[in-house]
DNA sequence: AAAATCGGTCTACCGTGATAGACTCAAAAC
DNA sequence: GTTTTGAGTCTATCACGGTAGACCGATTTT
């Protein structure tokens, strides 16, 4: 599965997610709201989504084949490991450059870190 | 200053930053070997980061307008922003999901952060 | 003087993301 | 039965990343 999505085509996954199951008519209509896209441009987009195999498209309901945790989560550890060799302070590191953390982001890290720690004394 | 360079531009920006200020003549010896480029590969290179206004070729020597932090710091804040409305947290959620921290690693933040933090009470 | 080298440009090709118009076909509405 | 609508395909355009061959002019080497 070749997740190097562009950035429309994640902004679209985003569409999807929050709906699948969902008709193809139904993306349609709310990528035109939402994208202001035309009718062929959302087809289009499936169609190739679902050659990437993202995306699947049976009977006019369209699913994904990966969840959006499961996406982020890979394109999150391939952005630092391109950017940065995989590690992750480094890319906090560079994140923070030259801003300050507010007391609650910290906070809000500092739980996050605890609870992903490994459990082992 | 356009920063949405592909994978190789970034790549090649890596050698640049090792080595401003560089003749151009070093940088095709130097894409050959790291990279496998031909000559007129790494001029058309340098010209179209040159276009972006990331590069500086005079008198054959090129030079950076961006410094490797700089143009690290945007990137990663571009996509913690695109990818996760800006919060840093959701993104090392993201990141970590399904993986657990060495004590090592969640030192490095611990120490990342604390570092960070809005010194004000 | 002729040949090789180096710096650099110009043009070009492929893949693909983004986008859409034209068109077909089947089902539904009138 | 004819029109409308909705689903879906095909083809096409533009931009741009990635890559390179052909070529030119100046300097250096032989």
């Amino acid at each position: 599965m070749n997740l190097e999505l562009g950035d429309v085509q994640t902004k679209f996954m985003g569409l999807v997610w929050d709906r699948e199951p969902v008709g193809s008519g139904e993306l349609v209509k709310v990528s035109a709201e939402e994208l202001g896209w035309k009718k062929s441009t959302t087809y289009t987009v499936i169609k190739k989504l679902c050659d990437k195999g993202i995306l699947k498209s049976e009977d006019g309901i369209v699913t994904t084949l990966i969840s959006r945790e499961k996406f982020f989560a890979k394109k999150s550890r391939q952005f630092v490991e391109e950017s940065f060799n995989g590690s992750l302070p480094a890319f906090i590191a560079a994140f923070y450059s030259g801003k300050k953390l507010s007391k609650k982001e910290a906070d809000e890290i500092q739980k996050m870190i605890d609870s992903c720690v490994e459990e082992r004394k």
